[in-house]
DNA sequence: TTATAATAATAGTATTACTATCAAAATAAA
DNA sequence: TTTATTTTGATAGTAATACTATTATTATAA
């Protein structure tokens, strides 16, 4: 048996679409990479082409602006994990048990996942801890929301926020509890690992202890009176 | 009686202290004004230098790049919210009402003060809720914070994760509950203005939703079993 | 085999992010 | 009040960024 998984995405992100030409997926693999490894700012796709041996002129056929492949990477990377969470909570039935699988899904440290074959998950994770709020904190979020660029983080929220729903129906919050949940799972992350006086965590090696914070915040939310 | 609050900031943060001369504070005005019109990516010391009247050439006499200032604001900002919580809780004894006003002053429409002659409360408010996050999320955060230019968040945090140690000295994340609630404060907000999906908040008459939200957050998490 | 589509090679432009120099103006010290 | 010092303005210049355009070459599909 051996699967393959395909994430299908927004058409507006790409102006070709990367994964149905080497060229293409070069872009993304080692996109991936260069972002990771200079970060955001400094990255630029002049860089890009030298590091896969093509032009600046070729990649730009693909991505409009280093911007739209950022919001496609991190796309990517929800649907990846809204993916996960469906597959992990399938046949579950209780509602507690499914928020704990979110939690420890978007807490721990990923696995170089073996599903998709030029993606590289681990870099994937830390991109959007480090630049995944650059995705939208900007001027055009309107109009790049307009074109359901941010749907997947949506979905993911969406999704976690009925989980939410099912264990207590009444509790008022379920999509900002949500929200907060996967945006926490990140930044306290990074905070542990660069700014380690705004958590209680210290070393990495201190992943359980956040997801123990996430779940205390979580729970202690939503319980029933 | 005529009081004016002075923030001493960090002088790594600019090479020229931009309070002590007409120029300085018209970059760090003019700045917030441009910042909050364009966004920071957009923002750039030439634009700035027009908007003023005076050359790209003198302000970078104050500031080594545009990413200092950003730093420098959010900064003042931080430090001027430290300022009201404490000037706000003074002589307040029950920590419950200490956290409830630092939510409340955290995530209530910031009304134009007339404590800071130049600089504009308002806007600057908005800018951290758009750009805050890009002034640690770079390469550079663990050079920036070796100099303490994030000191001021730092202190924030930990004077609210007094209030909540005080509140309950048992509970194990008082630092993370605090980052989380500041962090929330601000980007609930923008999601409600923006990404509206990702909230249970409408319009921004919802408010007072946002701050239930957070007090709920709080309070459940700490309230001793 | 030819048509068509994708890529490489090259060039070019406006803007950004600075640094350097020197003169003019404002301010402080003698 | 003159002189010295500091601050600003004016101007120039550079390397890098963020693109667009053109044409030749190569791969793929009809």
């Amino acid at each position: 048996m051996d699967f393959q998984l395909k994430i299908k995405m927004n058409e507006k992100l790409f102006l070709r679409n990367p994964e149905e030409s080497e060229l293409g997926k070069n872009i993304i693999k080692y996109g991936v990479t260069l972002i990771h490894k200079i970060g955001f700012e400094a990255f630029t796709f002049k860089k890009l082409a030298q590091e896969i041996g093509t032009t600046e002129a070729s990649i730009y056929r693909y991505f409009e602006n280093k911007h739209r492949l950022l919001i496609y990477i991190v796309d990517w990377y929800w649907s990846w994990q809204e993916y996960r969470l469906v597959f992990e909570t399938n046949n579950i039935k209780s509602p507690e048990t499914k928020i704990k699988k979110a939690i420890q899904l978007l807490a721990s440290k990923v696995e170089d996942d073996v599903a998709t074959s030029y993606i590289n998950e681990k870099l994937v994770y830390d991109i959007v801890m480090y630049e995944g709020a650059k995705a939208y904190l900007t001027k055009q979020v309107a109009e790049d929301n307009k074109l359901k660029l941010f749907k997947p983080y949506k979905d993911l929220c969406a999704r976690i926020a009925d989980f939410i729903k099912d264990y207590n129906p009444k509790y008022k919050y379920p999509r900002s509890l949500s929200s907060t949940m996967i945006e926490m799972a990140h930044s306290q992350k990074f905070y542990m690992q660069n700014l380690p006086s705004l958590t209680d965590f210290a070393s990495s090696k201190d992943e359980a202890k956040i997801i123990s914070f996430l779940e205390g915040i979580v729970f202690s939310s939503i319980r029933k009176a």
